[in-house]
DNA sequence: CAAGCCCTTGAGATCGTTTTCTTGAAGACG
DNA sequence: CGTCTTCAAGAAAACGATCTCAAGGGCTTG
């Protein structure tokens, strides 16, 4: 005979109409000490509280929502296209920072940059009630969300703004950043200088490539279709493809790596292949240790984290009843010079 | 007179009830058809489909959770102690990854180490109905969770294993790491090792101190007091601390970074010092760069993806009826030589 | 052809809470 | 002292769904 493990006991917790029954006052007088209190005796309130303490009662959000007029869950929803990219990581922190204040929660999911995945997110996140939505959108036609926000779902956008849609949108100066990355480089004399981002249907990869190429054409250099690069996945791809780029005949002279994980990437195919002082680099977000490799890595510095407070923010401004016009914020960027942008060209 | 923006239209979202009114069928019947459709009649099915379609219905799965006799919200609650540090970011994924084929939503909260923030969040998502909880706890005593687990909230333990309650957890071999580190050290010659970790009465942290005393203790090695530091603020500290440790009289020759993020602060600190080939180093958690860093920086591997992965099989087990003992996983950790961690004690 | 069964459908109770409405008591005032 | 007001407290409806149960219809079977 084998030891049987206990069952756990599944009490089922208790209920207001429990509270009520300790307390001896009625339901009504139960829900109002939970709301606060206000307009009940005072020796009322406390043998409520006490009968709550006593029974170990919980209140019951699901219910409450349920039936309350403003039919608020107190909680959130972020889409993501990875929340193990630190860069997710970060803005879903700044988000939190603002929703923790107001007693808000979180619900997270990742969409991998596939539309259908987004959709399901947000799909699940409104059947659950959440009072708003803040997403780094992956898909061309946004305007699957007005339905939601018709329900009464706040809606921000952030890091990629809304297409075919009017919202509140949150992102960084991704063509500021990227002309001034180029420019950098330019100004070091690079005139082959390698693209390295998302493929261009990712909106910032689609600015930071164009702010390469008008940055390019503005400085009368012809773009070489050859250098401009897409590693399908970044973590893994921009290694080899970084390689691939610097073992080519005429390989560029300088890089431009336009994400955090594909310059991770591109930094140690440059350090592996031995040329990291003579190629080039400027990365588009910091990452870490880049002013510990030799030579220090030139970034371009965004603030993930202020892209998420500035959302969770535009997003509670709705909530709270803001109907003005929507708004387009667009924070700034950074260029922070470490070595790597000022290394000049070698002549080959 | 100022343009008065446009009043959003909340419609209210359709309820069954209306999608039955359309449909010409009763309120069952559209029940049975959003649940999957069975023992209707296929006609009906369609016309139920339609009217759904038609009226844009939306499952309001707060009311669906209510009522429904399992009580499941298809929603598990995620405590860690920062949702930017990415190896929290990696073990969100990893719950992420299992629960996505469930159909599961992940709450995800911060609990920045402090007890009474984790009991909140705790509080919060048990509020809200949540099937079960994974924590990176950071109290001393977790038999708080023991009411929410009688409700029948399944309960699994990441990084950190519970303390004063049995339930399930998955952490990595802290102590076998930090041994396997600190005797790799001791085996390239080094008697004067540093510890950079957080507070002790973090487990992980007190864990790999204890690591790093049995295996100083093993080799006969004193404890130089002087030399173990606790940075409070491991961004921000870690580079200080480790500063003032290799400006000290008597440096120490090699370095043990018990935490990614302190390691990272310190790698920095070693590099602004100039002393990276003379100072070797290894760390705890692999880091971004850490091969591109020269020399490479030596780590301790562990998997935070499968902590994550681990955790989240472990809590669907409970919650698909597993009464079994209670389980702890250790995942094994791997060192990975890369340079810093190999480098010989200079004579003074 | 009647009885019995299965299958589909609908009516109504119910989940735990909030909200509205009613009631009763106490106090104010002429 | 009677009436009006105010306020606290309780009874009951409601939120949007699921679930139980009963009823009706079609089929098989004796």
């Amino acid at each position: 005979m084998s030891t049987v493990p206990v069952e756990p006991r599944r009490t089922r917790r208790p209920t207001m109409r429990e509270v009520a029954a300790v307390a001896g006052v009625s339901l009504s007088t139960v829900s109002r000490v939970i709301n606060g209190g206000a307009g009940v005796r005072a020796d009322l309130v406390e043998r409520v509280r006490d009968a709550v303490e006593l029974l170990g009662y919980r209140h019951n959000l699901t219910a409450s929502t349920l039936r309350r007029a403003d039919r608020q869950s107190a909680s959130i929803g972020l889409i993501f296209e990875d929340v193990s990219n630190p860069f997710f990581g970060a803005v879903h922190r700044g988000v939190e920072d603002v929703a923790r204040e107001r007693g808000i929660l979180t619900l997270v999911g990742s969409s991998d940059e596939e539309p259908e995945r987004e959709r399901e997110l947000a799909a699940a996140f409104s059947a659950r009630g959440v009072d708003g939505l803040i997403v780094a959108s992956a898909v061309r036609d946004s305007s699957y969300l007005l339905r939601d926000r018709a329900a009464g779902i706040a809606l921000v956008f952030v890091d990629r703004p809304p297409a075919f849609i009017d919202a509140d949108a949150v992102i960084s100066d991704n063509v500021g950043g990227a002309r001034a990355a180029v420019a950098h480089l330019i100004a070091a004399g690079h005139r082959r200088i390698g693209f390295l981002g998302d493929r261009p249907d990712v909106f910032t990869a689609a600015e930071r490539l164009r702010g390469y190429r008008e940055t390019l054409a503005q400085h009368g250099l012809a773009e070489d279709l050859e250098l401009v690069r897409h590693p399908q996945f970044r973590g893994v791809d921009a290694y080899q493809t970084t390689c691939e780029l610097l073992d080519r005949r005429n390989p560029p002279t300088a890089l431009f790596a336009a994400q955090n994980l594909i310059a991770i990437g591109a930094v140690r195919a440059v350090h592996a292949r031995g040329v990291q002082r003579t190629v080039a680099m400027v990365s588009f977000d910091d990452i870490p240790l880049a002013d510990a490799v030799e030579p220090g890595i030139t970034v371009i510095e965004q603030d993930p984290h202020a892209l998420g407070r500035t959302a969770a923010e535009m997003l509670f401004a709705r909530l709270d009843g803001d109907h003005g016009p929507t708004r387009r914020v667009v924070l700034p960027t950074e260029l922070i010079e470490r070595g790597s942008g000022e290394l000049a060209p070698r002549a080959n």
